[in-house]
DNA sequence: TCATGGAATGTTAACGATCACAACAGCGAT
DNA sequence: ATCGCTGTTGTGATCGTTAACATTCCATGA
């Protein structure tokens, strides 16, 4: 940096006042500076600014380290708008979303003297974890408790999953049955009270929850079950994965999809549209939360304040294909 | 920092020496320090240490923001090696993996001084983007360019679809069909050199190479074609995205799977156990790989040069599954 | 005419760590 | 008794940047 103001003629404090855009500098030093950092290809050390600010241009993201659609699709949604905006990302993936996971994750985004956090938590122990933050750190929980009072994005699981049943029912089902993800997930949750609640509203018999762990695996064993039953003629499942075990089970009992059993899923993997048959599924707008997320964060690092209580939530979109008929009865 | 020092009774210097572990500090002291540190809830400042060795423990990977499914499970495994050693990730996903993406992408972890770069870069433009890089920089590629004389971790391509298609001969097709991934992959071009050697080995005739874009639609597309053709007995796809699609257009024109058509795809996506039929594939070692790759950078990081040339492939293994039979004639 | 103010720039002191070197103690060898 | 080693601790400078304050210059109005 003093290299670039000795050849612009200016002193290094003037060099910064370019860099940060300050207002009270004549054009004519600001070209010339700007023409010796050009000439010299001078990049200013971020380190140095962070250890005087106090702040650095990094954000935390503390995500489960999985394979899983969902929270995989949201970080790359994330990094891809946070780049956008000029911010670095630092990801802390933790194994499980258990408290003490969560809360070396956060401290280590913390030494790191992040500008702010992003938590994908979906789960509930990750709440006792975020009690404990400084205050002062500007903090975004991605699908985390809608209980708590913290800053929150979320997909609207419970419009989606109420739209998927509706939709069921809607073709004439009778009733409809539901495989749940793992029930300490805020999503799985959400998705059962909408399933539920479309039901209701119908005045229609409530089924039996069957309990998956979003897996392929946990869709086929439940639908080892499903597929004895004659009367289970349509099925939401908690997201795609579950929705193609499921398939493969009714397939291997001979009960065809979408004439004898009516499926929905929830996330619209890539894949969904090259099931047998293409799946109708739930759509949510990863992109549109990594925006939000990343919006209410910026405006908190801004303000200097972590405003608590905000909330966004993000409409699914429901997607049909062809795994939905009207039953045959 | 000083605080520490004075509660302690010793000189700044003293707590740096007992935070880096330094030899020449008594026992006595060492303990004392270490109560002063816990007591005051003291954590040192990674900006101030990053500003005066000039260098971070951040490692930084470039990555295509894309959900495929390799690439991303490479990213969440690099992640997971990375935090056990200690060293935090900052991710710069770009969107697509042209020369001037990857350069961007690269000049602002060097604005961020990582300590050393990771870069994911299965396609041949990202080669000229490292080309201009400061050799001081410690740089592993994975699935990189074979070519070039880089460090370099990659899964061995060649000897995975080598596999698959020696197993399908084997099986007594008279053949095997492919259908590659785009073909400025690296990851794309092993797979077909493998697979042709395979055929080579076996003196049989090689079928015309039919190309797709690693999605289960232009897997679909691909065996619209196939399914017309009643001498095509067995497949091996370049992945299991494209399997699937395959799957697909098999049965919609009645071909089935295995009895008539065997196939075998690339990844063992964890949904490929639950396609209908379950899918045989070969599974790369991910882990393996992010090991590896974080071992030679730390070697790098530690000596300080960057020692070309040095290269690890890591075998990937044929898992069984139902996709494959013996032809029927 | 001379204070007054604001715009442009420079000067100096932080920020929080490490590094190079100096100082001191204890101890055995000459 | 002196020298020199080794192990332990302290002192001051330094990394590259921004913050706070000082300075200069020029225009403005009483």
């Amino acid at each position: 940096m003093m290299d670039v103001a000795r050849l612009a003629g200016v002193s290094h404090q003037t060099v910064s006042r370019v860099l940060n855009e300050h207002k009270n500098v004549s054009e004519q030093t600001r070209l010339k500076v700007r023409a010796a950092i050009a000439e010299l290809g001078y990049r200013p050390d971020r380190a140095a600014r962070a250890l005087v600010t106090g702040t650095s241009q990094v954000i935390g993201v503390v995500a489960q380290n999985s394979s899983l659609y969902g929270p995989a699709s949201l970080l790359t949604a994330f990094e891809e708008a946070a780049q956008a905006t000029g911010f670095a990302v630092n990801v802390g993936s933790v194994r499980s979303l258990d408290e003490r996971s969560i809360t070396e994750a956060v401290e280590r985004h913390l030494d790191q003297r992040v500008a702010g956090l992003v938590v994908i938590a979906p789960v509930a122990s990750a709440g006792p974890a975020l009690a404990h933050l400084p205050a002062d750190v500007p903090l975004v929980t991605i699908d985390g408790d809608p209980e708590r009072s913290s800053t929150l994005v979320t997909v609207d699981q419970v419009a989606g999953a109420h739209a998927a049943t509706k939709r069921l029912l809607d073709a004439g089902h009778r009733t409809v049955w539901h495989i749940s993800g793992p029930s300490d997930w805020f999503d799985a949750a959400g998705r059962v009270r909408g399933w539920e609640a479309a039901l209701t509203e119908a005045g229609v018999e409530i089924p039996p929850l069957l309990t998956g762990d979003w897996s392929a695996a946990s869709g086929y064993r439940n639908g080892q079950l499903l597929a004895r039953l004659p009367d289970v003629t349509a099925v939401f499942t908690a997201n795609d994965h579950i929705a193609l075990g499921l398939l493969r089970a009714l397939n291997e009992h001979g009960r065809k999809v979408p004439d004898d059993v009516s499926i929905i899923g929830f996330d619209d993997v890539p894949e969904a549209a090259y099931f047998t048959p293409p799946l109708t599924t739930v759509r949510p707008d990863f992109a549109a939360v990594a925006t939000a997320t990343l919006e209410l964060l910026i405006a908190q690092i801004e303000s200097g304040m972590s405003e608590i209580g905000t909330r966004r939530t993000i409409a699914p979109s429901l997607v049909e294909r062809d795994s939905v008929a009207s039953p045959t009865t």
